[in-house]
DNA sequence: TACTTGCTTGGAGTGCACTCAAGGGTTTTA
DNA sequence: TAAAACCCTTGAGTGCACTCCAAGCAAGTA
């Protein structure tokens, strides 16, 4: 069950990080400092080297932020996968409440977009 | 066509209608001073005396607030409905502008759903 | 080697949408 | 009528999520 050692394993930079997020890197930074992100490999010089590990992070990461979590939330379930096995409880519920606000976002977005149509049916046929 | 003269038309205080829209007293007074809410009627005194009109607005405001529109496009919109008729064409394309961005954001909702529900059910069973 | 580009840090600055404070006048209720 | 509750204005403050700056080190190219 162990993963096993690649001798090629590919290391980004963050600006190439950055081109494939489409996150700045000031924004990468960031994360990495407000313990967003798992602290990022470096060179001998002191650089990021980001693996394909941390752009698999980054990309739930993103999908977390496109729920509309606050980073406050994201913080938090970091925090709970680095603490281990025994916080998975906890993360799935704060991944349920994440669920339950989508849910309630999506149904107040289909709300508005009904009086969206009416309205916009209202100026038809105006130029 | 024209409206009526009511002798009894109801006039609501501030903190009615904080209460009525659940936007705080603070906020429906900058809602005026950026001009978001037409100048509303006052007292003699100078209090601010809402009408069903008024509150009209608001829902309709809240509507918009509720599909994620900025304050600053709100305030476009309400200068245009100031402007008169010969603005409808351009309210229509806010209008629809706004529509793209809400179903766009639904989707990307959806899709952070899919995932979110991925990740729970590997949560699943975990006391 | 000189130059350009990229990366580092800590801390300051930005834009948005409120939210509150201070100091004072007005209205309602006991 | 006096206390309590409510409302006014201007201007400052807050929380969030970035975004930028300064000063300096490192790496790649002509």
């Amino acid at each position: 069950m162990s993963q096993s050692l690649s001798l090629t394993q590919t290391r980004y930079t963050i600006s190439e990080v950055a081109a494939r997020t489409g996150l700045s890197q000031h924004t990468l930074r960031w994360y990495e400092r407000i313990g967003l992100m798992p602290h990022v490999d470096r060179s001998h010089s002191g650089q990021r080297r980001f693996t394909d590990r941390d752009l698999d992070w980054l990309g739930f990461v993103g999908k977390l932020r496109a729920t509309g979590m606050s980073v406050a939330d994201m913080v938090r379930y970091a925090e709970l996968v680095r603490e281990g096995e025994h916080t998975r409880g906890e993360r799935r519920e704060l991944l349920e409440r994440t669920r339950r606000e989508v849910r309630a976002r999506i149904t107040e977005l289909t709300d508005a977009l009904a009086v969206l149509d009416y309205k916009i049916d209202m100026y038809a046929g105006t130029r």
